[in-house]
DNA sequence: AAAGTAACCTGCCCGC
DNA sequence: TGCGGGCAGGTTACTT
């Protein structure tokens, strides 16, 4: 589910809610979700620490504690963090959501953090300042980071003989773009996910740069990407507006926005890849 | 060694 | 009405 657009908003709540305060409990309901360390030591590491400072790298949520310990979060395809200011807040439909609800961070000022996660592919570690989690420091180029440069990128696809839509969602090239903004990306390129990323001119490496940067930025103002499941919703359970901008990610049966003919849906990686063949070469 | 496939989970939608 | 298959924003581990 969350790309970089999501998982940035997400941390935005985060940095606007539970900067300075104390946890005064962890409760697991779900310990498989928590990779390191063992949950007995998770809850009782995390007890009486206060949070410091957010990050985010890709699609990982960090949050520091003054301990300098640090909790790393990634939020799978279905994961969800939910504020709650305090108890007893009415929730549509909260015996489905509740469900799912499968770790609490309950703070001293009476408020809360839920970890939700219907399919349970979300991960969570709690690492010592030393610690560091091989996953993370293998991971390419964040998009929006001016390290991120044209010529960083033409660099990478020069030695990269898959296709471009591998490439993009490949995240060791560069971190935080999933399916939906693979797909957005390409066709705003006017580029076919199917093309080398070696064999790519100038023009068009010069567009998908551009469209890396417009795009994600578009969709972290507009808080994200909501589809009509729901599935994502932001840190105190607000949509997502950017579906509204999508122009080819889930039109399946529509028509190319640009020039009005059937788009198509082929696999590429085994994901859904929408395409106007008419606007992407 | 690259490329394809299965695995981890739950829920929803579709066709029969 | 129910059952099976396919699909979903991600990533890793195993197989050819």
């Amino acid at each position: 589910m969350p790309e970089l657009p999501e998982v940035e908003t997400i941390r935005r709540g985060l940095e606007k809610e539970i900067i300075n305060k104390i946890i005064s409990e962890v409760q697991v309901k779900t310990p498989i979700l928590i990779k390191r360390p063992q949950v007995d030591e998770f809850i009782a590491r995390l007890k009486n620490v206060t949070i410091v400072a957010t990050n985010r790298r890709g699609k990982y949520i960090i949050i520091y504690f003054d301990t300098k310990e640090y909790l790393v979060i990634h939020l799978g395809m279905s994961g969800r963090l939910l504020y709650q200011p305090e108890k007893d807040i009415f929730l549509e439909n909260s015996k489905d959501i509740e469900k799912h609800n499968h770790i609490f961070i309950l703070f001293k000022d009476g408020s809360k953090i839920i970890y939700n996660d219907i399919r349970k592919f979300g991960k969570i570690w709690l690492l010592e300042e030393k610690e560091q989690l091989h996953r993370i420091n293998s991971l390419g180029f964040e998009p929006l980071d001016p390290s991120f440069s044209i010529d960083a990128l033409q660099k990478l696809l020069k030695n990269n003989n898959k296709n471009i839509k591998s490439f993009l969602m490949n995240q060791k090239n560069i971190t935080g773009i999933g399916n939906i903004y693979a797909n957005e990306i390409l066709f705003q390129s006017g580029v076919h996910p199917c093309r080398k990323a070696n064999s790519l001119k100038k023009d068009e490496i010069k567009r998908i740069y551009l469209n890396i940067r417009d795009i994600l930025s578009k969709a972290i103002n507009s808080g994200g990407t909501t589809m009509i499941d729901e599935s994502y919703l932001d840190l105190n359970g607000n949509k997502g507006e950017y579906g509204k901008s999508l122009m080819v990610y889930g039109k399946k049966a529509d028509i190319c926005p640009v020039c009005g003919i059937p788009l198509e849906v082929i696999k590429i990686d085994n994901r859904s890849t929408f395409i106007c063949t008419n606007c992407q070469k």
